[in-house]
This record gives C-alpha cells, structure tokens and sequence, in this order.
DNA sequence: ACCTTTCTGCAACCTACTTGCAACTCGCTA
DNA sequence: TAGCGAGTTGCAAGTAGGTTGCAGAAAGGT
C-alpha cells in the first residue's frame, strides 16, 4: 500500500474515495470511468462519477494508474503495477486481446534506431482483426 | 477519379458535397471531421457538419477514405490512396509524425505467427515521445 | 422529363467528460 | 486531541464531439 506515501509526497490526500478508485481499478484490469464508478458504487453507492474522473486523473499524474485509448472515444484506465501487456483491439468483434511487451521489442527498437523516437509500450493500443474474427 | 464508379457500385450518389468532403480529406492530409468541414467551407459555407459526419462514414465504407484514432478522442480521416505510414503521436508536444509501415513489418508478423491477430497497419497509432521532446 | 431512392440541412438529442462552487474532511500542528 | 487550512467531494450546470429523425431537395436510371 505505497499508495499514501505517493500521495502525501505530492501534498495529496489519502480518501475513502480515492482508495476506493484505486482498487476498483486494480480488481478489473482494464476499465472505463464508467466501469470504474459501477464498481466503486458496488460498496460505496453515494460516490459522485465526476468523483471518479477526478481521482483517476490524480492516481495518473502520481503514477498508479495510467490510461490507454483503445480507439472509440472512451479511455481505458489499468493499475501502473499491471501494465505488462499490451493491446490487441479487434475492430471487428470489439473485444481486447493481451501479448506481452517483448513481441514489440524489434518494433520499438527500430523506432528508436531510425528516429529518435521513445515508443511508450504501456500506453499502446494496436487495431486489427483478431484471431477469431479473422476466419 | 474512380470515386464515382466506387459510389455507384454499392447504389450510391456522387453528390457535390460528398465531393467536396472527399476533396478536402486528399487536400489536408490528415485532419478531423471538424477541420474538414472548415475547408469545405472556404468554398462551399452552407454544407452541414453533419453532413460532413455521414459522407466521411460512407466514404470509409466504400473504401475511399479512412479514419485513425490518435489518442484524445477525436478521429482523424486520410485518403485511402495516402495510408502508407504510420503515426508516431508525442504525448508530450502532441505532434504526430510519420514512419514508413516497414518499421513494423516484424512486428505485425510477430502478432500473426503468435496470435493469428492481423494487424491494420494503417489504421494504428503509436504513443511515445518524440525525439524533440525526448531531450 | 419522371420517379424512386438517396442525400441534405436543420434542430433536437446524446454521450462522455469538465467545471464552478459551497460544504466537508484529511492530516499537519500546537 | 482540538483547531485549522488546503485538498476533496457532491451537485448541478456546462461543453465538446458526434448522432438521429424528419421533411424537402436532388441524383440518376429509365
């Protein structure tokens, strides 16, 4: 729970809310704002959704969570801790397949061979065709 | 001009704004619904974002055009003719640059041999830092 | 030129997110 | 452990970006 120390380094507060954000975000992997409040209202009903945006946005700038855009519009949040993995978005069926980082290791590589340019692979979202939708 | 043939083949009509809206998306590169409607505008100020909305998602559809997420939200439309880079986005300037899909070519290979997943290459935005910003 | 079907403009609507503000509370300090 | 001030919350209103229903306009096959 390095969680509070983060925070009070930042002149930030430790709330039931933000706690409560926080671990939603850790118990579901990937998850919208939305997602988020639903499962934070679960045990907390009377949390406030502009509550949930707020804290999320706060958890990001101290480094617990970050956000990733998997195309339609809506950000996804992950715990900083679980991002391992990036994104495969099937634009056909929608849904959001995992591989890990090392199989863009080559990618990322000749990026930054041939411009200078820092790949950031935990905030990385790849569109296609899945394996399923393929056939 | 193949677009009229391309159009007429699925029943549909070449009208003048579809036109305009196809013209402005080859002129300006890359650019949102919204900067598209503005150029339309300098030559034709009546036509309507929402018409703008529609002919870009028929213009997709019938494979003339095609839109990319880059990050915060909003679409960003390219001529089909053009797509042959990808999208390298700083999240710290916002600038978004360009690298040929080559870069990629083992990498999307990768995804295929390990997880069937086929690749948009065109349709893909890569978050990081550019070089400028890397400094 | 006619007629069917598509397309346009308009206005209302919607979703996702942000902001202003007064009341509240965390946690440092005495 | 009470007091206090800055950070935080809930509420309600606001905004950006995009969508939808509809009646009239127009493309284009015949």
């Amino acid at each position: 729970m390095a969680e509070k120390h983060e925070l009070h380094e930042k002149g930030l507060r430790l709330t039931p809310q933000r706690e409560l954000v926080l671990q939603a975000v850790r118990d579901l992997g990937h998850a919208t704002p939305e997602e988020v409040a639903d499962k934070v209202r679960q045990t907390h009903p009377g949390i406030n959704l502009s509550t949930v945006y707020r804290n999320l946005e706060t958890l990001e700038n101290v480094g617990l969570v970050q956000h990733t855009h998997l195309g339609h519009g809506g950000a996804t949040y992950h715990a900083a801790e679980e991002l391992t993995h990036l994104h495969l978005v099937c634009g056909t069926c929608g849904s959001v397949g995992d591989a890990p980082i090392d199989v863009a290791a080559n990618f990322v590589q000749n990026l930054s061979d041939d411009y200078g340019f820092r790949t950031d692979v935990t905030h990385f979202a790849i569109y296609g065709t899945c394996a399923a939708c393929v056939k």
